[in-house]
DNA sequence: CGCAAACTTGATGTTGCTCAAGCTAGGTGG
DNA sequence: CCACCTAGCTTGAGCAACATCAAGTTTGCG
């Protein structure tokens, strides 16, 4: 083992760097073959595991993934969606360090690591292209963090429409959660019904606006954003 | 802005690369100026605060620090501990996403943002050697967004002795836990009360012994990791 | 149209938080 | 050298937020 790499995809949502990663990739450049296969997944199916032997780097061309881990007795944590752009399946230590599927219909191109890692390291720019995904991701893992730790259920669920807001970029506030409640739950350390009661409350509360389960309104954003950032309990 | 790159330091603990990178920051590069100035903190004592523009990059030589995040009422979240080897200071955004203090007294070696990131256009293994650590912190911070989510109390306090205990690698599991209690539960995203609880609790099960507050021995390895892992509770 | 999966709502339970003392230990000064 | 003082730790009692268990309801698809 050599050149060692980097880059698992977290991008919980957050600002990932959107900026094509297969140009940068797929650059002229002799001696590597060009594009790698396409692969596609319907809904609920399987990329990879955790703990498989990595041999892959994959960039989602489109289509929503979700990340996760699993404790022994079932208990599901879920790392983050991924969308178009973002990289996912790089692990240093040689095996994916959690399971990634489909929740829409996805397609993603699969990249060998080892032209991935050779291509690391002729390119400067490429490297620092990854280098930048990387660092963005783990930023996101620690706005997640102070959001598992410190967060209530309201400011968890706050956060996670606001995140999916930004990522979608849809205007007059109107989101589409292609992911189950059950998701959503996992992702922010709750349970379906808590996650469920919340929106309702969100709802009352006149904040969000629910047209069919899986298409939200922002009907106030400001209050939304202080709710997220935690300013309303008082101190 | 031209050159961006990479990497926090988020080092939950968990087995960061302690490969040295002074090393490789110093080596004989022509044009480059040598070591960065030596910076030194007593405990308690803030290195930089979030949201400050982040112009250093840092290496940690001696000491331990902690790195958190706050919510404007004050909540608290710790979302590493940093020992030597680790890195920690560079935000792609140009600004810092945690405040760094010192817990012991500690010695950092500063790199300028602008050489560092030189360094990393112009040598593929100092580029590489960043990516790894890079990361091996993300994967670290995926660990610790399971335990955040999913872990009960017990769960959380187990892994996190067992983290210290690897990182230490002292022999026969005596470990030195140089935080306070306040600082392991803003970290595991639990109160004072219950940290001392369970460790109370955790002695009384004969997984730990507890000589002085800050010094643990490990009686029970593998029953720690088997509560550690969640195998516990039945499934 | 019917079925199954997903979602919502309600009633009850439990984990960990809050509030409130007391305890311990290490450092300082008399 | 000891006694105090304070920061940190432990323990207890009560409580609240969220989980669990249990129905119903909606939705989308065959």
């Amino acid at each position: 083992m050599h050149a060692q790499t980097v880059s698992q995809a977290y991008a919980g949502i957050g600002p990932t760097a959107r900026l094509g990663l297969t140009e940068l990739l797929h650059r002229p450049a002799p001696g590597i073959a060009a594009l790698g296969p396409l692969v596609c997944k319907a809904p609920g199916e399987m990329l990879f595991a955790e703990g498989e032997e990595a041999d892959s780097v994959y960039e989602v061309i489109r289509g929503l993934l979700r990340l996760h881990k699993l404790l022994p007795d079932g208990r599901r944590q879920i790392t983050g969606f991924l969308l178009a752009g973002d990289l996912l399946g790089l692990a240093p230590s040689g095996v994916y360090a959690y399971t990634a599927e489909a929740v829409t219909p996805i397609a993603l191109r699969r990249h060998k690591r080892a032209a991935f890692e050779r291509r690391l390291d002729e390119e400067p720019d490429f490297a620092r292209h990854v280098l930048r995904l990387a660092s963005d991701e783990l930023r996101a893992a620690q706005e997640q963090i102070l959001l598992l730790g410190r967060k209530s259920a309201a400011e968890k669920v706050a956060s996670f429409l606001l995140q999916i807001a930004d990522r979608q970029g849809t205007e007059e506030g109107e989101i589409e959660l292609a992911m189950t409640r059950g998701d959503i739950a996992d992702y922010l350390g709750l349970t379906v019904e808590t996650v469920s009661r919340t929106l309702t409350r969100l709802k009352q509360d006149a904040l969000i606006a629910l047209r069919v389960a899986s298409r939200v309104v922002i009907r106030d954003r400001d209050g939304l954003e202080s709710l997220a950032a935690g300013e309303c309990g008082e101190e």
